[in-house]
DNA sequence: CGATAGGTTGACGGTTCTCAAGGGAGGTGG
DNA sequence: CCACCTCCCTTGAGAACCGTCAACCTATCG
């Protein structure tokens, strides 16, 4: 059940949109950005996965992987078959009850993000999202690595990528954070939180 | 496990935020939406429910309901408990392999839904996404019944209200549709494909 | 060291939002 | 039954945010 797949390099594709759908992938070394190119060839790219993360699930319904998936760097990641993993799960409920959740849990967030933000709010939930992640695996949250270039975040979150420039160096000059290219550190995450806080729910 | 509630008027809650997340609800009749308050005190409208859709997904991850639900016409709901479906699809695989493919297949259509899109293209691809939900329910495609306000299908897609007012009187100048209050006539289907073309993904 | 890709910054313009006013539809009470 | 109210929808004018275009800078690499 378990093929491990080593030594991607940055642009290696785990997976493309239309391949058959066989299981899911778990990131064990790397990151990786998963997106789309729609009808009009412009590119969409729907997130990022860190190690310890799962990546594919859109592709279960239909049965073929609904994004193409990418290394950002040098990665390893799981192969994670996921007739087994059926297999297993009805056995063992609370492997069932996990992996529901787990699926709810990506749907919950997912749900989070869509609405209306401006691009501050989009930009300073960004940083904290990728922060929260990394405090999760056991890295400091307040010292970012940005493995992605700008204009995949700028994507990301729908915006140019002149505008996440401007919107880091405008950040830096409030004294927000410190940026030195694909490094980021969180100085005044509270601060950071209120700007973000559009972004969570009240009720 | 199946409790139903019938007697919902316009208005009246099943869920609010922060809720015991109990179960799901399935839609037998009538029309809701989900939504959120965020921390400015701004609504953000997260989806909409026809009959024989769920709803409340988004609260299982963390036990609590995550959307607010309401009903935006006279509506009728089944509770359905949640430990109890976990507890039967236990012992029934085909159900859990059937829940498993209907949160996947939620969390593809907001996969689809997040990205950069023209007033235009978002318009297109939310009438013709409540038309194959219609005809999924053996409902006529083109003649729609949009039971939601101005104000809900502008928040649900990031708009203002004038704009999906404008985008909707200019795609009937051009014999897209034909709008009349909560009508819409949907004249030429591929028309409007192809301006959501850019929803739709290549690869 | 030159080439290339990625990032920053500035000027300008466009799509969409905001503000404002007016028109209908439906409900309520006289 | 009609006046009136309120909510919703539409339309117009102006503004704002952000995207586009362009130039320049910086890192990386052969």
């Amino acid at each position: 059940m378990l093929r491990t797949r080593e030594g991607l390099r940055p642009g290696d594709h785990v997976a493309r949109v239309g391949d058959d759908f066989r299981g899911l992938f778990a990131v064990r070394a790397g990151c990786f950005k998963s997106y789309v190119i729609d009808m009009d060839g412009r590119e969409h790219v729907k997130g990022f996965h860190l190690p310890g993360e799962l990546m594919g699930i859109e592709g279960i319904s239909v049965g073929r992987h609904a994004t193409n998936i990418t290394a950002l760097e040098n990665g390893v990641i799981c192969d994670l078959r996921y007739d087994e993993l059926l297999r297993i799960s009805a056995r063992e409920p609370s492997l069932q009850e996990h992996l529901l959740r787990l699926f709810a849990r990506r749907i919950a967030e997912q749900t989070r993000r869509t609405g209306d933000y401006s691009a501050d709010e989009k930009m300073a939930a960004f940083l904290l999202d990728i922060s929260m992640r990394y405090a999760e695996r056991g890295r400091a949250a307040e010292l970012l690595d940005l493995f992605m270039a700008r204009r995949d975040i700028a994507n990301y979150l729908s915006l140019a990528t002149e505008t996440v420039s401007r919107v880091l160096t405008r950040f830096q000059k409030r004294d927000l954070i410190l940026v030195n290219r694909k490094r980021v550190k969180l100085l005044r995450i509270e601060r950071l939180r209120e700007i973000a806080a559009a972004l969570t729910d009240a009720g």
